[in-house]
DNA sequence: GTCTATATTTAGATAGAC
DNA sequence: GTCTATCTAAATATAGAC
């Protein structure tokens, strides 16, 4: 399974218009014409729409998560590197995919639990060297807590709401650019003089 | 226009449905059952789904809007504690409204440009007192911009991501509830630590 | 203004030929 | 595996009685 080039078509598709208007607004004959391929072969790789989607954003899940938690329970690195690691990697997703917060974050708050549930956001800080590091410095569970919380929200925020932070730069997308450039390489600063790390 | 009880009975449910399923998933029948009247008379006031979404998401824009201009160009606070309104202002708005964040940014990312431009974003801090009183502190403009960004992305992701934020809070609201409340103390501090304000 | 019944349109899914 | 044609269900919208 996979192994088709039809199914891979279909698959890519998919995520594209997926994450570009969310489950609901997405037409399996959106996907078939994005594909290139006849709507009915849609159903016979992947039985219905829903199976579709799950495969998608169940993959999309795994994006946000993975990298994350290596990161985050590397032992040679120091928390001032990690929380950069953090940056650098969330950014060199949303760059080839800006919609995926998005997608990722509508369909957290509008699905079942079972989404959140894999993700599992408390479960990836809890007991994880990233905290043990925070505790070490003197900070607090709760504290450990608003300092992801923090550093997850100057990343994913202006991808969030893409749209509103390119007229927020301007007109023109050098100004947008410029601007995400410069917040990448100053995000980690930020959180360490705010919570002074 | 606005009067019968019926009509506004339809628009709060119409509210209510909207923000919580976004346009898409959103049935008439829904807001019908939840307005408790029968599902012609959506048609009746409204004509259509979509000019009673619009009715409501033009509503919503300038809740997101108005209070921030205002608290923004007023010229008899510092901005220390305009930082301060502004989190106050939006705190208040999500407390009872916690899924107007995710209903308006879901909305700008996939309908039209023109609720963006509606909202203005841009207009909104150029040419404020607030960028006045930034630029007077040696602040350039993409500074403002950034300061802005990351004001609006502490106060209003964990609400975009509320699910998530709960999850990450751990099981009981009690401690999601806790995180929140410290959070709208500690916001406008945190700006201005991470920006030498 | 409100209701019942229904028209219309749309979209997911499938049958069956090739 | 792929296509055409079609079924079925769902959802918006309306006609017309009360």
């Amino acid at each position: 399974m996979g192994n088709s080039i039809t199914e891979q078509k279909i698959k890519e598709a998919a995520r594209k218009v997926f994450q570009k208007k969310g489950f609901e607004a997405t037409r399996t004959r959106d996907i078939a014409d994005e594909a290139g391929v006849n709507l009915a072969l849609i159903n016979y790789y992947y039985r219905s729409k829903e199976s579709l989607f799950y495969e998608i954003i169940h993959e999309s899940i795994g994006i946000f998560r993975n990298n994350l938690c290596i990161i985050m329970n590397d032992k040679d690195t120091t928390l001032q590197e990690k929380l950069q690691l953090i940056v650098e990697n969330y950014y060199s997703i949303f760059e080839r995919e800006p919609q995926l917060p998005m997608f990722i974050f509508h369909e957290f708050e509008n699905k079942n639990e079972a989404f959140i549930n894999e993700f599992d956001p408390h479960g990836i800080i809890h007991n994880s060297y990233f905290e043990k590091q925070l505790n070490e410095c003197g900070k607090s569970n709760d504290e450990v807590k608003q300092i992801f919380m923090n550093t997850v929200s100057l990343i994913i925020f202006p991808f969030l709401g893409n749209a509103v932070a390119k007229k927020l730069c301007g007109e023109d997308n050098e100004g947008y650019k410029k601007i995400m450039e410069q917040r990448k390489q100053r995000i980690s600063q930020w959180i360490i003089t705010m919570f002074n790390l």
